[in-house]
DNA sequence: TTATATAATGAGAGTTTATGTCATTTAACT
DNA sequence: AGTTAAATGACATAAACTCTCATTATATAA
């Protein structure tokens, strides 16, 4: 099954403790029980009890784990992929091209596993609106991230407004894909990000 | 002071009746008191139940007019006025200009009073978690919206990947505006937003 | 290895948001 | 004026958090 936020215990912290692989197994584990029951009763009529339960943890360390019950859901690790991802790509590209590629290198290293959960999280997350707007959240957080490696590529100010515009621009091109991959499950999500960013090469013509 | 919802009861259903008339003056009321509140104490040491008392009803009674504590700051009617704006645009404007100026001469109608109020509840929003949530969850719905309307303007199915990119990329803006807005107040939102749109005609370039 | 320090957990009490029910009040309509 | 329908308030209940404190488990150092 799959990990989601354990990474962030298994790839930042030194992995050498018993405590800290004890608390990645935990996590994991709560997750996987948590969006069984979000699949089997939905996520509103799961309660953070029963999730804690099936876990076998009592409801306190639940929430130290996750400090809202969206936060079981929506917390990735994906950020600092993209930003090492984007950093990867070669000066010549234009920034245009260059996030273009840095978010499809990220997807291409997936396992059938890892992308299969995606598409799972993506069409709960769109379908239950406060997890939509926690992820809408968070997006705003990657489009600061953006902005700021993107002003260090260009050499303008991070408070540039043409800068901010691209970055508004990539975030919700992504809400869209987001959105339209959670009504056609079944199309390859890096393929629509792509053909996304096709459209806005081509000048965002209709 | 500003009316916000209350506009809603007041353009939308016949104004004739009493029962209508005391409803919106409870709306607007209500808002008015939670928008003091929120400034006085911020918004999660504000609990209901004072906005409640402030207001002069009971909890149940707000939550009737408010579905959540959220809604009392970020429920408005811009959508239809936006709609229609957008459809008096003339149809020989590219989609990106007929949406520019829908938008744009939305708010030259606004009164200095009701730019204020935009303003502060910009950075009310921006600046707690929740309902800058939940605001982007309107956007998304705005986005199908505009994604409707675009499709029978450009005679293509409201399902056409380069439509809904168009939404996206709209949305974007929006985004990336209202939040260089809240760091910039004292700026005008109407110009930012021709800027950022300008921005986006010359092809997002950098 | 044992002793001590530190971190994780569970139990339980309290707050706030939100939902649902029911009786009472208030406006609308004839 | 009397009937109908809507709005309100009082109350009960649930679930998501928050906090404190005692207990247990792991880490560290003598």
């Amino acid at each position: 099954m799959i990990l989601l936020n354990s990474q962030q215990y298994i790839k930042g912290k030194r992995n050498t403790g018993l405590r800290e692989r004890k608390k990645a197994k935990t996590m994991a584990n709560v997750q996987m029980h948590a969006m069984r029951l979000f699949r089997e009763l939905g996520y509103n009529a799961t309660t953070v009890e029963q999730i804690a339960e099936a876990a076998e943890i009592s409801p306190s360390t639940f929430f130290r784990y996750f400090s809202t019950k969206e936060d079981v859901v929506i917390t990735d690790n994906y950020d600092p992929l993209l930003i090492a991802a984007f950093e990867d790509q070669p000066s010549d590209l234009s920034p245009l091209q260059a996030v273009r590629n840095a978010m499809i290198s990220g997807m291409d290293d997936m396992s059938p596993d890892e992308l299969e959960t995606m598409r799972e999280r993506n069409q709960l997350i769109m379908a239950v609106p406060e997890l939509r707007g926690a992820t809408l959240n968070n997006l705003i957080q990657t489009m600061q991230l953006l902005t700021e490696i993107m002003a260090k590529r260009v050499g303008r100010k991070p408070d540039d407004l043409a800068l901010r515009t691209f970055a508004g621009v990539v975030v919700g091109v992504n809400i869209s894909v987001m959105l339209y991959y959670a009504e056609n499950p079944d199309k390859d999500f890096s393929k629509l990000i792509d053909e996304a960013f096709s459209k806005l090469e081509d000048g965002l013509l209709l």
